[in-house]
Formats: C-alpha cells, sequence, structure tokens
DNA sequence: GTGGTCTAGACCACC
DNA sequence: GTGGTCTAGACCACG
C-alpha cells in the first residue's frame, strides 16, 4: 500500500493518511486480518511524526476498521465495511449535492453537469 | 441580502460570509457599483465581530471584488467577474472530478451517477 | 485649472486637490493674488465635499500659499514660493533616492536607471 | 534577518515587516524551504502584537512568498519568485516616471536627474 | 459617519 | 509547540 502526503493541502496529516487506509480497504488491497504496520515503522516510512501515526490508527479503531492487540500490532477489521460503503456512498451524495449547488450558481446547466461526468468518469486513472 | 450564519458549521465565519456576498454577485442581487454595508453596521446586522467583517471586505477588496474608500464605505467592483466566473467554473470541474473519484472507489456507477445529477439538479431549490 | 480626482487611488482627496493646485501654481497657471474659486463651487465642480475643498483652502493657507478674506473669497499668495520650489526639490531628491534604494534591491544596475531617465524624461507628456 | 520597526513612519506596522521580509528574499537572506520564526516568537522579538505579525504572514502566503502549515510552522516559497522581480521592477520603473513627472514641475533637468542618480547610487549603503 | 491599523486576550485543531 | 479563527475593545485619518 502506497501512501502518498502532501504538505502543502489543507487536509491534515492524519486524514490524509486515513482516508487512504480507507481507500486501500474498500478497494480491497487490505483485508480482514491483515496486519498494519506498526505506528513507527510506518511512521519512519512515510516521514511523519509517530503521533500522526498513532491518531490514525486510534481512529481507525474507534471507527470499527481496525484492531490494535498489544504486543502484536494493529489488524485490519471489516466488521463495519457495510457501514463504511454505506457513509462513504451517502457522502458521494452529499458531495454531489454540493458540486449541483455551486454549477447552478455559476451558470453550469444539467447538460453541462452531464457531458462532464461522462468525460471524467472515462478520464479517471 | 440575506447573510445566513452557522456557529456548528467547519467553515471559518469569514468564508461562509465571503462566498455568500461572492454568490450574490454571481447571480447578479449585488451590482458594480453597490454599496455594501459599514463592518460596523454589518458586524452588528449578523451578530459578529467587525474584525470578522472586516477581514471579509478585506479578503473581496484583494479579490478584486470591492473597493474600499475611507470615509466612504466599500462599494462592489466587478473588474474581475469574469476571472471569477472562469475560476469557480474550473473549481466545479475539479469537485466533480473527486466526487467521480470518489464513486469510482465505492463502486459507483457511471449510470447511477448520471441518475443522480438528473434528480438533484431538478431537487436544487 | 483642471483638478482630476481618482476615488480609487490611495492618496486622500484632499492631497490630490491641494497638490493639483500647488502645481498648477508652480507652473505659473496660477499667478499671486489670482482668485481661487469659492469653496461651494469648487466642490460642486469636481463633486466632493465643501468639508474637502475647506480642508485644502485651510491648509493652502496654513502654507502660506493663499490668503482668504471673509466676503471676498480665497486668493493665491505667493510669498513662499521660493519655499514651496525648495521642499519640492528636496522632495524629488528624497524620491529619487527611495527608487533607487528599491532598484538596487531587485538588481537594477546604474546604468539602467540612468537609460530609463534619458527615455522616460523625453516621452512624458 | 534583522526587522526594524518605525513607530513614527506612515507606514503600517505590518507593511514595514512584510516588506522587509520580502527584501530579505529577493536578497536572498532568505530562501525557499526556510523556516520563518513562529508568529509569537517573531512578534515577541520585534515587540508587536501577535495579530499584526500573523497578518504578515498571512499576506505573505497569499502573495505565494510563504505556506503555512498548521502544526509544523510558516516555510518561505519561491514559486512566484520571477512574478514577485518583475513586478518590482514594474514599480520602480512607474517611481521612477513619477520622480520624473515631479522634477519637471518643478524645473529640474534631465542632466540634473543624471546627475542625481550618478550620487545617490554610490552613496546608498 | 466611514475604513485602517493595532492591541491583548481567548479557544481550537494539528503535530 | 505550531498556525487558524474569533472577540472586544482602542485610536487614527478621512469625508
Amino acid at each position: 500500500m502506497n501512501v502518498i502526503i502532501s504538505y502543502t493541502s489543507d487536509k491534515p496529516l492524519y486524514l490524509q493518511i486515513k482516508d487512504q487506509i480507507k481507500e486501500a480497504i474498500l478497494k480491497g488491497e487490505l483485508r480482514d486480518g491483515d496486519l498494519l504496520p506498526s505506528v513507527r515503522a510506518f511512521a519512519n516510512d512515510i516521514g511523519v511524526s509517530v503521533l500522526t501515526t498513532r491518531r490514525v490508527y486510534d481512529e481507525l479503531e474507534q471507527e470499527g476498521l481496525a484492531v490494535s492487540q498489544a504486543g502484536r500490532g494493529t489488524f485490519v477489521s471489516m466488521g463495519n465495511l457495510e457501514l463504511l460503503r454505506d457513509s462513504k456512498r451517502r457522502a458521494v451524495e452529499e458531495d454531489m449535492q454540493k458540486v449541483i449547488h455551486h454549477a447552478k450558481v455559476f451558470g453550469v446547466t444539467k447538460e453541462e453537469l452531464q457531458k462532464m461526468v461522462e468525460i471524467l468518469f472515462e478520464e479517471e486513472e
């Protein structure tokens, strides 16, 4: 799993990392029971503070997507996979709603938006 | 011009206010040369600090959407209207790209997105 | 005498007006004893508040470049012409010093400055 | 980097500070990626309010000369260096034009200006 | 009355 | 520790 970090983004580091791990889980790159890197190794790998990776793991655990076992490490847990998928899907709808709101204000028509979806969906890597 | 403020939103007050003024300009509710409320009166109206409204006006001026004249007031200026419109349109495209990226990760198909646009576009007040 | 006012300039209105009157005096467009327009007429002409033109006349009087006579009007007075000329000349030197300071910081050479003077001096209307 | 502040100047504090930082960047004293002092430490050092130094950093960031990262600090960024240099050079030309305009009005000849440049350029510390 | 600048505090999220 | 936002005051110049 590759994690890419932008120091210029306004998104906090811990969120950038957490979201990328979540995506990896949703994409199937990470599966139930997989061992995540140790907080220290992970922090070292991607060049952030240990506190930051610990926060990521803490929050993942809180969201039911990981379980920590003292002395063994942190493992992926998919009990909440469906909840995650649902919440993400709702998030997509909410985001789309915002985009449409903005589009309307700036005079973009529905047809232009449809074309945008058409093109961008195909372009996406 | 009605400005609505949410104290629970994670969006800073000054940005909420600034964006609503920008929208009013883009919608044509505010026109070139219109006098904006004084920083004090505005702050009093919407219940925020004078410094907050001042910041809004400062930034609007920096973006070329307003001009302030000491002793006279702050006026709408539309020299940059086209630039604003363009940049906003690009922003819509970028936002749409992000939505589509997320959608793909969560298994939403292009057809579902198209339907989403169709429905949400009509629903929007 | 034509007075041109810029509402977008950061220079205060009263200073813009005063400086233009001073220039007119230095250029010889206004001579000793000439009657200036009444504060009201002048304010009306150039579209500013009466308070503003009054301030202009007050300061001109304070600087010895005008004298007001109750009921008659305000007249140009050149008692201080030499002082004005000298102070203006010193001002030119000070301004030039600032320009040169800036020029050095930005890597403009003495030769480039000389060429600048050469060209701009001829271009000036 | 030494910052000198004049409380008697009519130039606002935040501008005095900002301009000195800009000069340090243009002179090469500050380089891409350099960490600037924290807003608090800086404010304490030079004896102004934290809000004033914050304003300086805010504006530098808006002008693309610095990037701030919450929890890490504010860093020099030189993406816009050439733009800055160009705009400053144009500013020098505009300033010189004003000086020449004034000079002409007050009867200073081109030759006198040339000599002025000659002398002041050498004198400058 | 207007905007422009500055101060001295506060709370928050992030690292 | 860092920056980001917000508050409630103050004084000034300008119109």
